[in-house]
DNA sequence: GTGAAAGCGCTAACAT
DNA sequence: ATGTTAGCGCTTTCAC
């Protein structure tokens, strides 16, 4: 068995309250028997017991992180920035990838387990959700999604903004006949909000929007790939893309390479996340920047100030910005 | 206040110990106080507090997984793995970002949260790390990593043998100018077990190795792509490369390329890994997989096996195969 | 089949 | 400055 804090007690000559004074620097002992208690901590190896600390405490030091895939490059990120923050807090974090489909299941696991807070990732927080959250009554955080409710602050970059900028961007090239490779209307952040601002910006510099250049992706890899072999045939005269993910711009890449189209010299193509694998395809992706891993700390910061201080806290936009690399030409 | 165990038992006019065989299915109970007390678990919402169940039974149904770079792709797929299969088995995961740094101060927390195992990834268990481990009396598993102990299990694929193979198939290619760019002999694992493989492949196919074409990496895009600078200084003749990660792979056909250089007609060049990366590069990578979230499963697995029956389990090697692609030419 | 009570390791009154 | 004690929410003897 590992030694308790009556152990350290027994050695020690005094009483558990003491060591538990020491332990926790609450006032109430002196400098002697503080150094015997230590030593015997130190002697005996003793930890205290977290669990048990919980049970009386009503807090464990955790938070729970939703992820739909953890093991995308974008999850990773927004985690590593968690994580960090985290056990700066002295907090722990555990993850649970929910597939889009365990939420429910989760929620009740982490519920069980008493996590102090959770934060949601990159899935819209669905009504239901937010039901059994608020039962929980224990802070909850939105990074890169939203949710009906206004009482659930969220941080995430301003989607429409940036998609417009990127647009303008390429249209500042000297670009016209710009496609958009998008998620679904559906989606409410990342989906719509880049869509419109992409149209915006468009409709502002007086350029008509062909349909023919807009296609449907799902954000991955593979979407990328698929829409740009429609797009090949429904717009071939297309000079410049703009993918609302940097996976589905590595897509673009990859069916243009395979078509003998080169990029930038004949087709620009503009990413969105400015993940690490931006700048390993070839050419480097130019893309609109989230500050993933900042967004991630930045979470975590705020959660744990929830959770300390029972305060609601605000909703935050984050600065994205254009990292400018090698897959746009300019026309002029 | 959440409701507890005194709640059901008193609406439900049984006792706690009732309410608590119910919960756990332990005879001793009635199939009418069964439905009373399911009913009233239902209508007050109980939800049991997996903290007291743990603070009594000694287990907290959470493993512990140590990575030194969480953000990693290669870590995101074993964690992927990891969380599934513990999931599976009614387990959750407390990720640490150990930026092979803070190691013993996370050994130091997840003892003190009592995780009931621990995994151990791509990071040498050092003898330091492993005495704490041993105190804490608790399962660990190595995950693409090794120690000096014997009585640590672990994870990983036949390095030497897969190293041996890509090198063979470069061979088989047609290929003699063949360069490697690896990691470090200190590492004694994806560094010189891989190195080793590759010089014996040579060597078994009666090729000279020329020490020019062995450049040290570090595993990342960048390292990749200072080795391949180097490289094509020292031994511009090479006409394949051996890249022992997908990441460096990935580095080398962004140098190629701003060199002019084309894959696979002029340098033919395998990776390592096996990650999504490598069909999102240009020309899709041909490399050796490592089945990672399948190790992060099986890793998972054994460990919660390790936990339930106490018992230790055996090491495992398991397979790796050569993923063709486009980034290899035939010169024969 | 069911209940009373002890106790897991700790913290927090309340005494002294 | 230090000790005693009552729980936190649960499981588990041991009675009945």
């Amino acid at each position: 068995m590992n030694p308790t804090i009556k152990d350290v007690a027994k050695k020690a000559n005094v009483s558990v309250a003491t060591v538990s004074r020491v332990l926790n620097n609450l006032p109430g002992f002196s400098d002697k028997t503080k150094q015997k208690v230590l030593n015997v901590i130190k002697e005996i190896e003793y930890q205290p017991n977290a669990i048990a600390r919980g049970l009386i405490n009503k807090r464990t030091q955790t938070i729970g992180v939703m992820f739909p895939s953890v093991s995308s490059m974008l999850s990773s990120m927004i985690l590593k920035g968690i994580e960090q923050a985290a056990h700066q807090h002295n907090f722990s974090v555990m993850v649970c990838n929910t597939a889009g489909i365990r939420t429910m299941e989760y929620l009740r696991v982490l519920g069980e387990k008493q996590v102090d807070g959770i934060i949601f990732t990159s899935e819209f927080l669905k009504d239901e959700y937010h039901r059994v959250l608020q039962s929980m009554k224990i802070p909850v955080l939105l990074v890169l999604s939203g949710s009906h409710s206004n009482t659930v602050p969220y941080v995430i970059v301003d989607d429409k903004l940036a998609a417009y900028q990127a647009t303008e961007y390429l249209i500042k090239k000297g670009h016209t006949k710009i496609a958009i490779i998008s998620g679904t209307n559906e989606d409410l952040l990342a989906g719509v909000l880049r869509i419109n601002g992409f149209l915006q910006a468009l409709q502002d510099n007086g350029i008509q929007h062909n349909d023919q250049r807009h296609v449907i992706g799902d954000f991955t890899f593979k979407s990328g790939c698929d829409a740009m072999e429609i797009l090949l045939q429904r717009a071939p005269d297309t000079t410049a893309v703009f993918a609302t993910s940097d996976e589905m711009a590595a897509g673009v890449l990859t069916v243009a390479a395979k078509h003998g189209i080169r990029v930038p010299e004949q087709l620009s193509v503009i990413g969105f996340d400015n993940l690490k694998l931006a700048e390993m395809v070839t050419p480097p992706l130019t893309t609109v920047e989230q500050p993933l891993i900042k967004m991630g700390e930045y979470a975590a910061e705020k959660l744990i100030t929830m959770i300390e201080t029972g305060k609601m806290i605000d909703s935050s936009i984050m600065p994205h910005r254009i990292v400018e690399r090698q897959s746009v030409k300019s026309l002029i």
